[in-house]
DNA sequence: ATTAATTATTATGTATGACATAATAAAAGT
DNA sequence: ACTTTTATTATGTCATACATAATAATTAAT
């Protein structure tokens, strides 16, 4: 019996709507042409001609790009190359108020990945005004009994300034975009309650490893240095 | 004489455009409703009315939405609540060829971070299961002298099912994401030329240390296994 | 009466044309 | 030469009409 294989002979139907193909076909003129920042992409009504389309469906292309961060429009001016700030975008959509619990814990546990597995661009690319600014930091650095916001703002310096010496602007933009997550997630009852709170290696400890240390050292402090949110997360 | 600080008088002048005040009304009233997955938002012409402004706006926003993964439309069912595919939706401005090349070496170097930093997690959720999957993802591990999309291959296999055993799906998307940037990486002449090609610890090491050792032992054993990558980075 | 096939409805997708607005360029005036 | 005014231009917004696909309602069929 002859049962035909369709789904062989059949390559898959397009589904993608128009304005999905003019989309590609932007991102791939854009690459094509090796266009710079700043440089001018054709006006709407010429790409609607050029490509035989409405401007409608050219403006929903472009608004796509422009929300991905690969255009910016002007009046008058058209519209120009940028580059993509992939996180500046994220950021948007980063609202804890829209992101159910399982991904805001998830992106915790990220943030303890990151700082811990950082620890050989930390090495490689710090300086010693790096070592002075934290010194600076934890100079400053209140205790424990102290208000709340105090606290939290001592922390997002100090470790604010460990992403920035990593040299790694994405990096950096990444931990940006987290921040609010961070502190969201601290205070909604989303993780188990402190327990004991222990204090392990301090940011002077961690400091002091950067300084003599060396990444392996740095990787099993700072793992220590967050032993209170591994416990939360664990337990 | 009497000068006006006219800067402190006047709020700042609200210079956003019209879509934007409707996207923001829109992210409020999502919030604000709590509305949950699935749940349907009124109709395009409806929220027109309700806001006043014509259907092309609406469509503007409610398109800004959508490509932040917040919403997903469909013809007549209307467009419904979704939960937001953080990475998923960055994927699309992932494409390699629209990223500037430092923007490609940190993700690079934002990867050799995550697979050290995980160290943690993969202890903690790690099953016997598992195990056996690693041991059989290396036992068909090609030489280092076979076909290279062989390697390739074999590498996505046993580096992906790390970040499966960490149980965090945003880290997995993220590699995801993250994969044909690696790749691209790899092939450009973006990162220094590899010189004396040395083996350290192998998966079979990795797995070993997974099933003997610690989060400690780990991450140097990953950091070694990484190393030729540093070098890259670093010589 | 239950299921299958047909038709109607509806909300988004696309097209078209018009005008508003802001940024720039050109022209005019001093 | 410089400022002011006017024209131009490309995006932003609006309005309307029709296409299309998914669902609901209706009819036909067993």
């Amino acid at each position: 019996m002859d049962v035909v294989d369709f789904k062989a002979n059949f390559k898959e139907v397009d589904t993608s709507s128009l304005v999905d193909k003019v989309e590609s076909k932007l991102v791939e003129l854009l690459q094509q042409k090796k266009l710079k920042v700043g440089d001018a992409i054709p006006k709407e009504i010429e790409l609607a001609d050029a490509l035989g389309v409405s401007r409608t469906v050219i403006r929903e292309a472009l608004l796509r790009l422009r929300v991905m961060g690969l255009i910016e429009s002007k009046k008058k001016r058209g519209a120009v190359i940028t580059s993509p700030d992939l996180f500046g975008i994220l950021g948007k959509s980063m609202n804890p108020h829209i992101l159910d619990q399982d991904t805001l814990r998830e992106i915790f546990e990220i943030r303890l990945v990151l700082e811990i597995g950082m620890a050989d661009f930390l090495f490689q690319r710090i300086t010693p005004e790096d070592i002075a600014e934290l010194k600076e930091i934890v100079l400053h650095e209140p205790p424990s009994t102290a208000d709340h916001l105090f606290v939290i703002e001592h922390e997002i310096a100090f470790h604010g300034k460990l992403y920035e010496i990593t040299g790694n602007s994405t990096l950096i933009k990444f931990q940006r975009m987290l921040l609010p997550i961070f502190d969201y997630v601290h205070h909604s009852g989303l993780l188990k309650k402190q327990g004991n709170l222990k204090t392990f290696v301090s940011h002077r400890g961690l400091v002091d490893v950067l300084e003599n240390g060396s990444p392996e050292l740095f990787r099993n402090a700072m793992r220590n240095h967050l032993e209170n949110h591994f416990a939360r997360l664990f337990d």
